[in-house]
RNA sequence: GCGUCGGUGGCAGAGCGGUCAAAUGCUCGAGACUGUAAAUCUCGCGCCCAUAGGGCUACGCAGGUUCGAAUCCUGCCCGGCGCA
């Protein structure tokens, strides 16, 4: 615990918005910073010292998935993740609590993501969630051979502990947005409940790791104050945000969350990652984000440029021999041609995958160290003004 | 030369008298992706108009049988295999 400390180096002027350093045993990181998602002890496509060499700052992995497979007791015997997969640096671990929703109430609901209600897939409709919710904890039908396993304050801040992150996170509930009032009441009642038995076991536990508290509410502002409140009064080294927003609305709903929460804690943003809401959540107080974007898209063929996402499978980009994106610095960019990453993806060479998350991570990790950059030097304004201005999609 | 099997949409390959513009896979075209059930998913893929739907041309080529043919018959062309 004493190895875990954030500062603050400046802020920007008349918002919540900073920059600063957290400290952790493996190391600091400079805020605002865009964490590398590493779900299953692995940085999909991508190899840690590639990770660190666009300037990740952390990887954060994940409960659920390194608890089924291939256990806790295995990674801590390793000696904890960082040695598992030879990552150095800082990490978080999430708690599972994503995975509530995700194989819960979006199981099946073809699409649905955080923010939207998603499209219907009638293949996946049949299906039924593999999650299943009380009030102490959560019960999983392992996605993998369907054997039950089950999750609980308890069992995550073990597991978390065993695995061995700097940075770790309370089990809550991950809402749908679909989610009534009446049930954002009780889910948030329960992820309170939960916030607070995390935190008991974590003390038991012991332990170098920091725990954050997770703030819900989903997109009702009453319930996200509420929750803001309650999470910080019970004093966690950092906070977590999470669950569902309205897209139009995040900003306020940060800005209201972030009023409430102490300013010396550092706040981590769950699972958000596209620009905008970027810009967003560092205005209105964020320190940190992980999201799984850049390596999914560019597993999916995509790449994450300034003025929006280039599909590599376009037919336009069979013959096109100029690099990927005009002026970026990453190593695909400086050594590889769209014509080439459009051959590699339509030839399913797995390099492909490697080269467009190369670019992605860099893209995201880089952007944010611009921004905090431009917070360091009082010049955040313009930078978001320019920076927005060149971008037409996502 | 004789025999035999076969020639189906960009490719592979179902279909073997009507429910066939023709299964399925791939390719191809477009789109999606926000704490990773995700190297995934969705949509489109003969031509023309269209909202539903309708019209036209198509299953090697040419004829024929039939109310109706990708499916049956005849001839021709092409390919595989076997025998000379």
């Amino acid at each position: 615990m004493t190895d875990f400390s954030f500062k603050i180096e400046a802020k920007i002027p008349g918002r919540l918005g900073r920059a600063g350093i957290i400290n952790t045993p493996h190391g600091p990181m400079a805020t605002p910073a865009f964490i590398v998602v590493g779900t299953k002890a692995a940085v999909k496509a991508v190899l840690p010292e590639q990770v660190a060499e666009v300037g990740a700052e952390a990887v954060l992995a994940n409960t659920y998935h390194l608890y089924l497979a291939p256990g806790s007791e295995t990674v801590k015997a390793a000696g904890g993740l960082h040695r598992f997969m030879n990552w150095p640096g800082p990490m978080m671990t999430d708690s599972g609590g994503f995975q509530v929703f995700s194989l819960g109430a979006a199981f099946g609901q073809g699409g649905i993501n955080k923010f939207n209600q998603g499209r219907s897939i009638e293949k996946n409709q049949v299906m039924a969630p593999l999650a299943r919710i009380d009030e102490e904890g959560v019960t999983f039908k392992s996605h993998l051979d369907g054997k039950l396993c089950r999750l609980t304050p308890e069992i995550s801040m073990k597991v978390q502990h065993d695995l061995g992150a700097d940075i770790i996170f309370a089990f809550d509930e991950c809402t749908t947005p679909q989610a009534e009032y009446d049930y954002q009441v009780k889910a948030l009642d329960r992820t309170h409940r939960w916030a607070k038995e995390s935190l008991a076991w974590h003390r038991r536990l012991g332990g170098p790791q920091a725990l954050f508290g997770i703030v819900q509410g989903g997109r009702y502002n009453d319930l996200r104050r509420q929750s803001a409140e309650f999470i910080a009064s019970l004093g966690f080294a950092g906070y977590g945000i999470g669950g569902s927003f309205d897209k139009e609305d995040i900003a306020a709903s940060l800005q209201l969350v972030n009023s409430i929460l102490p300013e010396s804690a550092p706040r981590h943003l769950l699972g958000i990652g596209e620009i905008v809401d970027l810009f967003a959540g560092i205005e209105e107080g964020i320190d940190t984000f992980d999201c799984v974007t850049p390596t999914r898209l560019g597993r999916h063929g995509a790449l994450q440029t300034a003025g929006g996402r280039l599909n590599l499978f376009k037919a336009e980009y069979r013959q096109d021999f100029s690099s990927p994106v005009t002026g970026c610095l990453c190593y695909t960019c400086r050594h590889y041609s769209r014509a080439y990453l459009s051959h590699l993806f339509r030839a399913g060479e797995m390099a492909a995958a490697t080269l467009a998350s190369i670019h992605n991570i860099y893209f995201f990790v880089n952007l944010v160290k611009d921004i905090r950059r431009s917070i360091l030097d009082g010049d955040y304004r313009r930078f978001k003004q320019k920076t927005l201005a060149k971008l037409k999609v996502n």
